[in-house]
DNA sequence: CGATTTTGACCCGCGC
DNA sequence: GCGCGGGTCAAAATCG
């Protein structure tokens, strides 16, 4: 089944050059003639190469593209681009002439552009700067789409625009204009041949840009590639580990009919075939029973059979459950999936991508932060769909679901939970001055990936999920991975504080639990022996005195960037601790940067190209300061041999 | 009147 | 087998 909008629920971020675009373009199918608005003697029908009456000389080859042969004279270019000679306009004017064009030449002038007509010595127009401009342009004369802007204003096409340069600038060959009487005349052809020369500069420079731009897109699309098929390999692996491991509780359920599968194949299994068109309620006998369906049961059973036969003869009755009950958890790109809620769920055949992206989708986005308000703010909407309490906590856990589209998956639980600290270990906040018993921690809880895209004030939590889980996906594999994660996220924010980020690889659901409480004892909150915590650089001390909602957004955004960025930085990851824990310090490349570049641009593809200019430009320096070691220094070690990961951090908040 | 919230019931896994 | 807790459903109530 198709997941189109895995990796990409959210809105399409487009891959547009954050520079001005300085190259030449034409419109698209909007034909252009030559005109001649004086009844020139060049209104005579023109064969290639011909002179274009700028110094160019214009050729094309047998498929219509077109050359042009610029003598390294040049001669006037006046601006004026509406010179009532010349002008070009679409072709739709019939009053206009057409713009002939020969296109019998040799094969060869593709590479080998004619010899030039003129006296000057010429050289090849796109030999050096434009090379990745596509200079086809219509066979015919007619299609010759030229664009009627300024040479200085967008274009895209060469040939287009210096034709149109020439064309506008005079009726005048380049012989009239060398013997022009005129000095003062003679000054202001210097003048614009420098103009020129200046624009040709500026058109390589950008023509570089845009390669490198190009390169940026290409190695980020790799790198994507890559860390897929890492996390695909990886869930092999587990999976492959479950299935051997999971022979004895196949057994132990094969007498009930249980199908036993491996939680992550299942997973893929469960929530992504749409062909079944197998209702939700099938699975769970509460749904059944009020679907009506006496067969509902059956029929999910012999879809386990099926599955068992398929499959791995493994099944993961949680997972059906779960699955079963519409979920909810799975997301579909092509969207019918979730309608009604209801989710088809059986699949035997899956791609190993859709298999890593049904893992990612359980894990789980954990969010303490301290707030009076009862709710995150995080640009979604939600409907509340169950509360439940929670035991030894008056507050009651509300779950809730995306509701932005129909059918998506995303859900999220809201725990207000109360915090006690026992104040014989000195666990008092030192910067909020607060009685422990007063502060009320909001933990949110996301799961799954939208179907559908987002405002850009949910883009940063949505992304942190995704992130965050691609993040567990790899990161509970092996240790050594979660600690380059762990790293990762640590980078990811804003170096000015000492929050928590915790890992967490055990069952049921990883989970990325971002702490912003700041609690550094590690007493109030008991670790799980496979946590990683890592302090998180970048969330503010004093949560309570920044607005919750915008802290998923900082974080999230800033975890996104990471993940996006994290091939780049690794390749010069210094110390996090060189940031410090004071913004005053924070070197203003990278980190800042990146998030600056971000957020001040939803383009991500222009930030990034923003970023990575920062990033080169200030790798020598932060090569050349990164032995600094201050307080917030992360030491991660593995010291278990089973993966699990723990941690000693040295900050200074810990006490 | 549609959307949202409330709330009791239900399902299921897990531990005893 | 039973109870507990997590999670979900859906009818009823409420809201705008």
């Amino acid at each position: 089944m198709r997941r189109p909008n895995r990796g990409g629920d959210f809105p399409e971020r487009t891959r547009q050059s954050p520079l001005p675009n300085l190259l030449p373009s034409f419109t698209p199918n909007q034909q252009y003639q030559l005109q001649n608005h004086t009844n020139s003697p060049t209104q005579q029908q023109q064969q290639f190469p011909f002179d274009t009456g700028c110094g160019l000389s214009m050729d094309s080859d047998p498929i219509g593209s077109f050359f042009l042969h610029k003598p390294i004279v040049l001669n006037s270019f006046p601006e004026d681009t509406n010179h009532p000679k010349w002008k070009l306009t679409p072709h739709n004017n019939m009053d206009t002439i057409p713009f002939q064009v020969n296109l019998s030449r040799s094969p060869n002038n593709h590479h080998s552009p004619p010899p030039p007509l003129h006296n000057t010595t010429e050289m090849d127009f796109f030999s050096d700067n434009t090379n990745n401009i596509n200079h086809n342009v219509s066979s015919s004369a007619s299609n010759h789409h030229h664009s009627t802007t300024p040479p200085t204003l967008e274009f895209k096409l060469n040939t287009g625009l210096n034709l149109l340069t020439a064309n506008t600038s005079s009726d005048q060959s380049m012989v009239d204009d060398e013997i022009s009487p005129n000095s003062e005349d003679r000054r202001a052809e210097n003048k614009l041949a420098v103009l020129q020369a200046e624009l040709e500069r500026m058109k390589r420079e950008n023509q570089k840009l845009r390669d490198t731009l190009h390169q940026v897109n290409v190695n980020y699309d790799a790198l994507q590639m890559h860390f897929m098929n890492l996390m695909q390999q990886k869930g092999e692996e587990v999976e492959e580990q479950e299935v051997i491991g999971g022979k004895s509780e196949e057994k132990k359920q094969g007498e009930s009919g249980g199908v036993l599968v491996p939680r992550q194949f299942m997973d893929l299994g469960l929530a992504t075939n749409a062909d079944t068109d197998e209702p939700s309620s099938s699975s769970g006998g509460r749904s059944q029973d009020r679907s009506g369906s006496p067969n509902a049961e059956v029929a999910s059973k012999e879809l386990g059979s099926s599955m068992n036969e398929n499959v791995n003869d493994e099944g993961c009755d949680k997972e059906k459950k779960e699955y079963g009950r519409g979920v909810e958890s799975e997301d579909s790109p092509s969207g019918h999936a979730f309608a009604g809620d209801k989710v088809p769920r059986f699949s035997p055949q899956k791609s190993n991508v859709e298999q890593a992206e049904a893992t990612m989708r359980k894990a789980r986005v954990s969010v303490r932060a301290r707030s009076e308000a009862p709710m995150i703010t995080d640009g979604c909407q939600w409907r509340k769909y169950g509360q439940k309490m929670a035991k030894g906590n008056p507050c009651p856990r509300a779950y809730y679901r995306c509701t932005m589209a129909a059918g998506c998956p995303v859900r999220k639980q809201v725990k207000n939970e109360v915090v006690f600290i026992n104040p014989i270990f000195g666990t008092w906040n030192k910067q909020v001055q607060r009685c422990a018993e007063d502060r009320t921690v909001l933990n949110t809880t996301y799961e799954g990936n939208h179907n559908h895209p987002l405002p850009p004030a949910a883009m940063a939590m949505a992304q942190t999920t995704s992130s965050a889980a691609r993040m567990l996906l790899s990161g509970s594999m092996s240790s050594a991975d979660s600690i380059m994660n762990a790293n990762l996220l640590t980078r990811a924010l804003l170096p000015c504080s000492s929050s928590i980020a915790t890992i967490s690889a055990s069952a049921p659901f990883p989970t990325v639990t971002l702490d912003l409480t700041q609690s550094p004892n590690p007493l109030q909150f008991p670790r799980h022996p496979n946590q990683l915590q890592i302090p998180l650089q970048g969330i503010p001390h004093n949560f309570s005195n920044s607005p919750a909602s915008l802290m998923p957004q900082i974080f999230g955004q800033a975890l996104y960037n990471q993940s996006k960025f994290s091939g780049l930085q690794m390749s010069h990851d210094a110390d996090p601790s060189q940031f410090g824990n004071h913004p005053q310090q924070v070197p203003p490349h990278l980190t800042d940067t990146v998030s600056a570049a971000i957020a001040a641009d939803p383009n991500f593809t222009a930030a990034l190209a923003a970023a990575i200019t920062s990033i080169i430009g200030g790798a020598q320096q932060h090569n050349n300061s990164n032995n600094t070691n201050n307080n917030g220094n992360m030491t991660l070690s593995n010291s278990t041999g089973n993966g699990n990961i723990t941690s000693s951090t040295n900050t200074n908040e810990k006490q």
